[in-house]
RNA sequence: GGUCCGGUAGUUCAAUCUGGUUAGAACGCCGCCCUGUCACGGCGGAGGUUGCGAGUUCGAGUCUCGUCCGGAUCGCCA
């Protein structure tokens, strides 16, 4: 039905009888000539139509906009002074021969072209016009392209690609599972995979050595732009590996995608420990790209009059940092009152700042904190932040998390207003992860996954799992998470422990993970893994900030398919047996 | 669950702050004209339950409350 793609005729094909079939993207009727943009996936090429041949011209002249149809035509030059050099495409033109119209079109709900932006919700509803902008279906083609990089870089390294089951056990910790009830097991439910986490390490116990899978995961919490209910990982799992072997070969895999699909220069990919992210970027997903750091000024308002910082500074779980930005002491009152707005939203009681206006004069530096401050305190800060003429200084004082979450978004939203970013790629490791955190209840929960082997022993870890570190690792990319991963736990007693630790009884334990314990306990390899974003790492690759933009059928926020309608109710016929399942 | 932004022709927006005649524009669509356009052009035309429901008012697209939908974000996401 074709003989090539619209997009790829170009003027060495001047002379040929060609073939192209496509969609009807623009039409130019000028009452004795017809022009005819026809697009396929390639792109769009000219169909010139004449009066001549009455029938065609007629056939031409009855299409419209997305009616999907069939040429056949001589390609030839266009004539002088009507090169479209706009166009891929516009050294040449199809003059036709023949039209075939295999399928009309309703008026579009949306104009496909460029000109306009159309709202996403539109777009959704009729994702398969949407589909056909070059925009997007590039986007998917890229995705393609990234997945068979991926595969081609894990095979070459010796991985086998193998499937896992997606109807599967629900874990007690975790995101909430997507359940799906079971007809044959009345009152039982299977879930939906979070990931395969279990199912790799079983693999390395089968012996399997290395694994790899492109795998869907599900996880039923809310959504975000870079989140979405049902997404892809590339789950990686390997035996006989040290931490070092899996950061390699992680590094190896993404710095390979930048390479083929960016303008990646290669650098040497830092490792950050945890507690000093936090510290310095108050969070464990800083992005590198942007030049601030918060400096941490804890001890030296310990012995200041002034409440705000001095109560914070003697309050072990909170802080009290210093953000140097340099050039901003030119931000207005009305910008500074926004900032101290959109901390406060995150909870932040305030902002305060220093303008540093002439460092060497008396009053070169304007605050309305000054009066309230020691001099001597504010040398030191200043002398601490290397400031210069022009800064602004910026503080957080407060309860840690409110002032860590504050403070990061405070530099990541500073950024983006005065384009800080001294660099495109940003990549880095988060390292020295611990292996517990406190709930707001003051519970042990695990910050990676209970399967995580820790940095220290099992008599360690039960004498003080607040400090107990585990041996796992996060790729960061320019501020996102873009994967994680650990060594696992080998041994059933440590794993034993930590189940202990976490507050999952030995009956619970036995009941819900009771083959992996007897796995366990049946030779297990040293082993561990990673799993990467996939989703996540397309749209950075494609320059989009919206997991939606690479996902061909996505979800809205509310986790719901507006062109499919889905979830939806369910006819009685096909809840067969399933209420059963659901009332037990 | 919280906070914030948005919802007006098929599409993108204006009119909302400051309530007042028949809710406008562009593109698209329909008809007529046009042999070199390419976001073609000219003339004419159709197209609206202002998301939905209450309330305030002589009068509501505009103000208030509720609700639904879309988006950003906090919580949540081992």
């Amino acid at each position: 039905m074709r003989s090539h793609y619209c997009g790829d005729i170009q003027s060495s094909d001047i002379g040929a009888e060609v073939e192209i079939s496509g969609w009807v993207h623009k039409r130019r009727d000028h009452g004795g000539v017809i022009f005819l943009d026809i697009r396929d996936l390639h792109g769009i090429v000219q169909v010139v139509f004449n009066p001549e041949s009455k029938d065609t011209f007629d056939l031409a002249d009855s299409c419209r906009s997305e009616f999907v149809i069939n040429i056949k035509g001589l390609v030839r030059a266009r004539i002088e002074g009507a090169i479209n050099p706009k166009m891929a495409t516009g050294e040449i033109e199809i003059e036709a021969q023949s039209l075939i119209i295999y399928s009309k079109a309703l008026t579009p709900k949306f104009p496909l072209d460029d000109y306009q932006e159309v709202n996403e919700d539109v777009r959704l509803k009729n994702r398969f016009l949407d589909l056909r902008r070059p925009d997007v279906n590039d986007r998917l083609i890229k995705r393609s392209k990234i997945t068979s990089k991926i595969r081609s870089v894990l095979e070459s390294n010796n991985f086998h690609e193998i499937e896992t089951p997606i109807l599967t056990r629900a874990t007690p910790e975790g995101a909430r599972d997507y359940l799906v009830p079971s007809r044959v097991h009345p009152g039982e439910f299977f879930a939906l995979p979070q990931s395969p986490q279990l199912f790799k390490q079983l693999l390395m116990i089968g012996g399997l050595d290395k694994y790899y899978q492109i795998a869907k995961c599900f996880r039923d919490e809310d959504l975000r732009a870079d989140r979405q209910p049902e997404f892809t990982q590339v789950d990686i799992e390997a035996s006989f590996v040290t931490t070092e072997d899996i950061i390699n070969l992680g590094e190896d895999l993404i710095t390979s995608l930048l390479a083929e699909f960016t303008n990646y220069e290669p650098i040497e990919v830092p490792r950050i420990k945890y507690k000093d992210a936090i510290t310095k970027y108050g969070c464990d997903k800083p992005d590198l790209r942007i030049p601030l750091e918060l400096e941490d000024i804890s001890e030296l308002m310990k012995n200041e009059e002034f409440k705000v910082f001095s109560g914070p500074a003697n309050d072990p779980k909170a802080r009290v940092v210093a953000l140097r930005v340099p050039g901003a002491a030119e931000l207005t009152r009305k910008k500074i009152d926004e900032y101290t707005d959109f901390v406060g939203k995150l909870g932040a009681k305030g902002l305060a700042y220093i303008k540093v206006v002439a460092l060497e004069e008396e009053n070169g530096l304007q605050s309305p904190i000054l009066k309230f401050l020691d001099q001597a305190t504010v040398n030191s800060v200043t002398s601490a932040l290397k400031v210069e003429n022009g800064d602004m200084i910026f503080f957080g004082a407060g309860n840690a998390n409110v002032v860590n979450l504050s403070m990061s978004s405070l530099i990541k939203k500073l950024a983006d207003d005065l384009d800080l970013y001294v660099s495109e790629w940003a990549p880095c490791w988060i390292v020295d992860f611990p292996m517990f955190e406190r709930t707001k209840e003051n519970k042990l929960t695990s910050l990676h996954h209970p399967f995580t082997l820790p940095v220290v022993t099992i008599d360690e870890l039960a004498n003080n799992p607040d400090e107990a570190l585990a041996c796992a690792y996060d790729f960061v990319l320019n501020g996102y998470e873009l994967g994680g991963g650990s060594l696992r736990v080998h041994d059933p007693v440590m794993q034993s422990e930590i189940f202990k630790i976490l507050g999952i009884s030995s009956e619970e334990a036995d009941e819900k993970f009771g083959f992996l314990l007897s796995a366990l306990s049946s030779g297990c390899p040293p082993h561990g893994g990673i799993a990467f974003g996939l989703d996540r790492i397309v749209m950075l690759l494609t320059g989009t900030t919206n997991i939606r933009d690479v996902i061909a059928f996505p979800k809205t926020q509310s986790a719901s398919c507006l062109l499919t309608n889905a979830p939806g109710e369910v006819t009685l016929s096909s809840t067969r047996g399933v209420t059963r399942a659901i009332n037990g």
